[in-house]
DNA sequence: TCAAAAGTGTTGACTTTACACCCATGA
DNA sequence: TCATGGGTGTAAAGTCAACACTTTTGA
């Protein structure tokens, strides 16, 4: 599209009826954390007496001098003080009416961060973190975006090294594999687990051991640093169809 | 995000510089065919100076009063006389110097669609079938957006039956196989290839052969009409990791 | 000594790949 | 009769799923 036809068909919007600028633009984030063997997103009830206190994503309008991206990493910063996360965009929401006051296309994130790393700290009393499965009512069209994101999250997870951004630095096998459940929601055979793990070549041994459990430690690990990455790069899919 | 935040925000934004709404949102479609063995893609010349007649995606504004994905259906029709087509949402795009002449975000989608469809009319005589493998360089950031597309489309027909869209009702295994090809970018076996499509249990024998082919006429299938759809839903992914 | 989880291999089922011959048709 | 693709099966390799026992630690 030119911008000569955008122009043309601005001016001629005008004319007629609304300004075609008078769509805003927003991000919304769904950030996950892993504790005590859950899944969790952040939340804030929101202060719209539409949706009276329901909870509901972080999100912002995107500024005319930022990136669209870039509106996602500021809306994280601002309200876990977190940098350098990983982030990934999944879709883009632009009902007509999933706003009660206004047109708002929003544009949906999820990002993964480890609840105990140094640097978060939540910036607002009434962000709470909600369990996954506990959400079942949410404020504006939430629930589809954290629904979609969630999918996405899953799709991910089974071929890209990516969960590692929601366990500390150190952490057990055992600890992996109980993030993966409960992402996956479905039960994973230890050997086979680690077989697999083994394979893909993602860990460093750590030669420690786990301390406070109250059973025998297991080793710890970390991802290798070149597999740790931010974001992630769209790659083609290998070849042929699977089921 | 609430709307009170929303008014609050662009207030304090639209006192110190530019307004919130000065960002525009369109959508771009990547307009995929099937002709001559080859995957296509509908482009028109940019009419912009600073991209001087290089190959553009069809796109436009998204009204007010429309949807996103409707916007995407009306571009659709405008452009190619087609109602009822496959399309799936791909990417929000947001740099900010990604349109030179202001501020536009926009979200591109691909459409796959049979080039003989009976209701096919180009709208506009600039309007061109470009081989994906000759598009090398495009107008705004449109080769990214087209790869974007092409990587989701390849991801998209290894486990979902979309290529259909790309072929008239009635066609032969073979037409099927190198249509994989095509997209895929790689020799398939006709053997192997036959085999997985029978697994899939997608197709019905029509008891037809070919017609006007130099050679033996294979056996006519079409999709069987359950698995036929217009635009995909989402689905969670099977379980643990691929490679 | 008990409870809890760590750590570790093998087998059978299934899936994927590689590969070759005869057949039907049109030119 | 020749060229072109249609149509078909098998074997070997690789991947995936199921499954149990011994060890280590803390309480």
């Amino acid at each position: 599209m030119t911008m000569k036809e955008i122009l043309k068909t601005a001016q001629a919007e005008k004319n007629s009826h609304l300004d075609y600028f008078n769509i805003a633009i927003s991000v919304d984030c769904v950030i996950f954390c892993y504790e005590d063997r859950e899944l969790k997103v952040l939340t804030m009830p929101s202060d719209l007496k539409e949706f009276a206190g329901l909870p509901s994503l972080l999100g912002d309008l995107v500024r005319p001098d930022e990136d669209l991206d870039s509106a996602s990493y500021r809306v994280l910063l601002e309200r876990t003080g977190m940098e350098d996360v990983y982030l990934e965009q999944v879709h883009t929401f632009g009902s007509i009416g999933r706003h009660p006051s206004g047109r708002v296309i929003t544009t949906a994130y999820y990002a993964l961060i480890d609840i105990k790393h140094q640097h978060l700290k939540l910036g607002n009393k009434l962000l709470t973190w909600q369990r996954v499965k506990d959400l079942k009512r949410m404020a504006f069209d939430h629930k589809p975006i954290l629904d979609t994101c969630l999918i996405s999250l899953r799709e991910k997870v089974m071929d890209q090294p990516v969960v590692f951004n929601l366990l500390p630095e150190k952490f057990s096998l055992r600890e992996l594999q109980e993030l993966y459940q409960s992402i996956l929601l479905v039960e994973l055979d230890r050997r086979n687990f680690r077989k697999k793990i083994g394979i893909k070549d993602w860990l460093l041994d750590l030669d420690e051991m786990e301390v406070d459990v109250p059973h025998r430690p297991g080793k710890l690990y970390k991802v290798k640093p070149e597999i740790r990455r931010r974001t992630a790069a769209r790659r083609p899919g290998s070849l042929m169809m699977r089921d």
